[in-house]
DNA sequence: CAACCGATCACCT
DNA sequence: GGTGATCGGTTGC
């Protein structure tokens, strides 16, 4: 199924995340597990900017947490949160510049099995919309399903050829795009930097 | 070096 | 709708 896909460019990512927020929307996040490819179409973003947006780990400065917000673009951004979850965000913007965009939620696409056993729902009806979504309608969830941790995934590059966690384009084009504030946050909370696909059934909770 | 707290989730009422 | 779990990065004493 993302057999004709191609990874994206990085020109793709050396832009604002804003623009690139919006259209991520509709591509796909593939991990490589051997012959295994686990995939998720990207139906859920937000932006984090860099000193103006207080919400954005950037706000703080340049720390060895944050290192790769400030780096090369296309390159994965994996923090811990909560003590219990990991969570995705692509770095935009050309070294130097802050900037990146959380994945919030995917529509499972291949390997739906393999995401459930790693979530820990092994018994999940797979046929069953309700069930599909219980495997990556959060940014912790996509996380768990699709194996990404800081020490393994952080600053990864997700645009090589033999990276085993990419992001990709089949042709997918997005429909209708809502715009609301993020999610989670106190500072800069008014800011409209979430992104998604109207209507998607694989949207986090609201 | 102790304290604080967060870009979440699941389970409870 | 409310809250506990659980950890590391960051900050303040």
């Amino acid at each position: 199924m993302t057999n004709e896909a191609k990874l994206l460019r990085r020109a793709f990512f050396n832009r604002d995340p804003r623009v690139v927020a919006r259209e991520l929307l509709g591509k796909l996040i593939v991990r490589r597990e051997g012959r295994e490819q686990l995939a998720g179409r990207i139906v859920e973003v937000e932006a984090y900017l860099g000193a103006g947006d207080l919400a954005a780990h950037a706000a703080a400065g340049h720390t060895a947490r944050n290192a790769v917000v400030f780096g090369p673009p296309g390159h994965a951004y994996v923090y811990f949160i909560y003590g219990v979850h990991y969570c995705l965000n692509i770095s935009c913007l050309p070294a130097g510049e802050a900037g990146c965009v959380l994945i919030r939620a995917l529509e499972p696409v291949s390997g739906m099995r393999e995401m459930a056993n790693a979530r820990g729902l092994a018994g999940l009806e797979l046929t069953l919309p309700r069930d599909l979504r219980k495997l990556a309608s959060g940014p912790g969830k996509l996380c768990e399903a699709l194996g990404i941790t800081r020490p393994r995934d952080n600053d990864k590059d997700m645009l090589s050829a033999k990276s085993d966690l990419q992001v990709m384009s089949d042709g997918f084009r997005a429909s209708e795009i809502a715009v609301t504030q993020r999610i989670g946050i106190t500072k800069s909370a008014e800011l409209p930097l979430r992104y998604v696909i109207a209507q998607n059934l694989f949207v986090s909770k609201k």
